[in-house]
DNA sequence: TCCATATAATACCTTTTGGTATCATTTATA
DNA sequence: TATAAATGATACCAAAAGGTATTATATGGA
């Protein structure tokens, strides 16, 4: 089982870091930039950033004193990868439904 | 944005719920079944598979005294539409890329 | 009817999470 | 060189999450 998987999902699973990931889609922000869309302290900000880097959803590079956000593919690829071991499953499923009413059909 | 995503997400990311979901996508099973599978009392597994259904990822169908787990498409779906919505910007970042490429041919 | 089975619900405990407050560190600039 | 700005790190708190134990309810079968 892909472990980085349930870090991005755990990352996903809180609304105030899909906002972030949604200004950051708009464009690169610093921590500042971001806490100013937010009625919550820097610190509490900071804290959903590192668990959005752990779950590679962001990436981080320091330029002079700033630190800039912006999305990483990796995480939202790792999703979708995982998401893709259960296409299979309904797949298999309207296949099975497609065979059972064939079957009806020739009655 | 979407409120059911967050939920989906959020019951995703734990692997003892990531592994109920592919035990189900191998069969329809009862929450005697999957207990079986883990060392966990049942309490426990049901508390999980609560979180599964409120995440739409599973759907419950009272048959006598059984109740039989199933996967849910809708929880699947609604993650991949959040996620799409993301698709756009890395095709941007794509085109963006493409261009100054075309730039930097250019001179 | 009586009993075993499959499940639901609740109370309780420990750990994790979301958040604040505070202090230390690095860098740009007057 | 001071000083302000941007950030990092830590301690702390309340609430939520993960888990167990226990009790109660409904259903199938001898």
């Amino acid at each position: 089982m892909d472990a980085l998987a349930v870090k991005s999902f755990k990352a996903l699973g809180d609304p105030t870091r899909q906002q972030i990931l949604a200004l950051l889609a708009e464009q690169d922000m610093t921590i500042g930039q971001v806490v100013d869309h937010f009625d919550m302290t820097r610190a509490g900000v900071k804290k959903h950033m590192k668990l959005l880097e752990v779950g590679q959803l962001i990436t981080v590079k320091a330029e002079g004193r700033e630190r800039i956000n912006s999305l990483n593919r990796e995480g939202f690829k790792s999703i979708m990868q995982w998401i893709a071991y259960f296409d299979q499953f309904w797949d298999d499923k309207l296949d099975a439904l497609a065979s059972l009413v064939e079957q009806e059909e020739q009655k």
